[in-house]
DNA sequence: TTATATTGATTGAACGTTCAATCAATAATG
DNA sequence: CATTATTGATTGAACGTTCAATCAATATAA
């Protein structure tokens, strides 16, 4: 028999393939063939693995949300419990260097306007969209009372949303992640002072 | 001789076409026949007119961000000139029932994300990214320090942005735009409120 | 007014290109 | 050897562009 445990490392290797050609040529000049090139495979392999073109690209938003959830979850192991501390981990969270590489941002925007017009991607996204908010409700609530930490969460959302959006179409995206971060943290920071007045 | 003046009436029914299609098809599988279709022209008519699809489109957002101007441009000269009554103003614009429009808002989010890796539309779109920062750091300005007018106006940029992502994606625009606006003036007010303490 | 000439707006078929998908052939493994 | 992984040439559909032909609207002439 051939090789075993191919399968995953061809999968993320194809997966790897995609952000990259994603982030160089945008989500409408990525193909088949240049994603398998940038991978060291043939075209054909694609269909092998993921059933199609289409299979492939969800398949790797599948996988910038785990990388996501998964660096929020190592992060707030790692931190204190206090609804501050939650709350500046969300947000390092989502401007991490990973979340801020070119490539991830580009392949994200490529997603989101996607996901538009095609309800498998839109499912997903959603997922993300409710969970962020989730997470930011959560830690609010333990210091404002519900209706505040619902405005707050939401705003904060948004913001990082917003941010996140500017800094991807940024001429320097590196130095606008870097103030987004601080911007970020400096509103949850003003919105917690408020609520011991 | 044809019909004289069809130049610019033809052109614009072109662009309202090609908003239609993105916001129906999305800019992925919106072809010069889905577009020519929808004006009730051939596809032939979009070289004419265009030069070709690229030029088309580019038009398009063009005109969609004359009137996102021209929307703010009125509505300033309608309102008060305290530095509260313009920020709610920008806000307004921002939000109002076209911007709001799920074709407005699909289409916007399409130009976005090709913006990315055609320089022609990245032009424009930070031109238009430009002029939300500076006019909500204008009216900050004038009641807020100059360190305190930067933070607040890039965030309250970053949530208009971001409230209009979230918005456009939404399962209810409507809704959401509507709240959003609440959302942002809330947050705008607030930073209006702290700077006389 | 009537008839003819002129204009350029508009059409749509043809063309060359690009792409995702397919599959017969081959390589590699156990 | 038997089985599976991988290749890459091929296919057919879809796309944007081009352009000769058509047509309606106007100008001009008688």
């Amino acid at each position: 028999m051939p090789k075993v445990g191919m399968k995953d490392a061809r999968r993320q290797q194809l997966i790897d393939a995609t952000m990259d050609s994603i982030a160089e040529l945008g989500m409408q000049n990525t193909t088949i063939v240049s994603i398998s090139k940038r991978a060291g495979m043939s075209s054909g392999i694609i269909s092998h693995y993921f059933g199609g073109k289409q299979g492939l690209i969800e398949a790797a938003l599948r996988h910038l949300l785990d990388l996501l959830g998964t660096e929020l979850r190592e992060r707030m192991a790692r931190t204190g419990s206090s609804p501050a501390q939650r709350l500046d981990c969300i947000i390092e969270a989502n401007f991490s260097d990973f979340q801020r590489s070119a490539l991830a941002a580009k392949t994200w925007l490529s997603f989101w306007a996607r996901s538009m017009h095609e309800p498998g991607l839109q499912r997903l996204q959603q997922i993300n969209k409710a969970r962020l908010y989730s997470n930011l409700r959560y830690s609010f609530a333990e210091v404002l009372p519900a209706s505040q930490a619902t405005t707050a969460a939401h705003q904060a959302a948004a913001m990082i949303d917003g941010f996140w959006l500017r800094s991807a179409l940024s001429q320097d995206p590196a130095a606008s992640f870097e103030a987004s971060e601080h911007f970020c943290k400096d509103f949850v920071h003003k919105v917690l002072a408020g609520a011991s007045t």
